[in-house]
DNA sequence: ACCCCTACCTGCTAGC
DNA sequence: TGCTAGCAGGTAGGGG
């Protein structure tokens, strides 16, 4: 049997990859579509990049549509009650960020910097809130901004890969961008041009399953590799997701371990133990700063 | 064009 | 016990 390899992490802030992202996104829709926000309270605006000063002013009173998910970014469609204007309250969640519905009035804990009162549409402004969503990010990597539409048209979102569990991610798409590239195998996976989403633990575990050495020339891959690939990378993040679901589906007050805690590691945070396919001692090595593990004999 | 490095930030841990 | 240095990492943007 393999091994629960959520015990070998550090403990420290559960990091939201896509899975958790797209659990927050599907854990908060049943929640707030439908409902007004009725008041925002900035507490700390310094995120990655400031939180607009309007921000309050424009989002007050407008109805939340919609909650889509692009890579790991949340877009809240906004619908401006008195004049029909959509526009969309942009979320990212960083290296430590995350979002949950609490009952008004819950001690408001250090590093919750955005509050945002949720109640019912029928209800006026001045109205008793329902729900406070509450956007919590100790390291404040994360980002709150305001788009208009076309969100695609966005700087942040316009030159953005294909989603990994759209169709677009396959072989064929993996094999042509890669053609003449000389970067790392992992690089190439986890660059948001080529495919959204695809964080360091899912790439460290998406080529030990396929047995690709991470430091391997991305040019220099066949197209049999990349189907393989790209089949384990959709399969390893629908997973997390099927999982994190599970644990996290009553999103009120949530606190639920991350997809990622749910799934059995192989390599991720396993450095120096034993492969679970051939028992030989993990390899640690470091790619532009980042942690990436592999097995020797078995990825090639 | 491509690739690599840096900056942003705080919490946790190891080591003194 | 208390301090500090080192590490963790998503992502955009800059330098080579």
């Amino acid at each position: 049997m393999g091994y629960a390899c959520a015990i070998n992490l550090p403990r420290q802030q559960a990091m939201p990859e896509l899975p958790e992202v797209e659990t927050t996104r599907q854990g908060l829709a049943p929640h707030c579509i439908g409902r007004r926000v009725s008041e925002v309270a900035v507490h700390n605006a310094r995120l990655r990049w400031p939180v607009p000063e309007s921000l309050a002013d424009t989002l007050t009173g407008r109805l939340i549509q919609r909650i889509d998910r692009r890579g790991k970014y949340l877009l809240l469609y906004c619908e401006h009650e008195a004049n029909g204007h959509v526009g969309v309250l942009m979320v990212h969640l960083g290296m430590s960020g995350s979002l949950r519905l609490v009952e008004p009035g819950t001690d408001r804990k250090t590093h919750d910097h955005l509050v945002f009162s949720l109640s019912d549409r029928e209800d006026d402004l001045d109205a008793e809130p329902q729900w406070e969503l509450r956007y919590h990010d100790p390291r404040r990597f994360g980002c709150c901004l305001w788009l208009e539409l076309p969100v695609e048209q966005h700087p942040l979102l316009v030159s953005l890969g294909p989603e990994p569990l759209s169709e677009a991610f396959d072989d064929q798409h993996l094999f042509r961008l890669s053609r003449g590239k000389s970067a790392p195998i992992k690089s190439f996976l986890m660059d948001s041009h080529v495919v959204v989403g695809v964080g360091n633990i899912y790439a460290n575990e998406a080529l030990f399953r396929v047995g690709i050495h991470p430091l391997r020339e991305a040019g220099g891959i066949s197209q049999a590799r990349y189907k393989v690939l790209s089949a384990a990378v959709r399969e390893i993040l629908a997973q997390a997701i099927e999982r994190g679901g599970t644990t996290l589906r009553d999103f009120v007050n949530g606190k639920g371990e991350p997809g990622y805690f749910q799934q059995e590691l192989s390599v991720y945070g396993r450095a120096g133990e034993p492969c679970v396919r051939c028992n030989k001692p993990l390899t640690e090595v470091r790619l532009s700063a980042r942690s990436t593990v592999f097995c020797a004999r078995c990825q090639r």
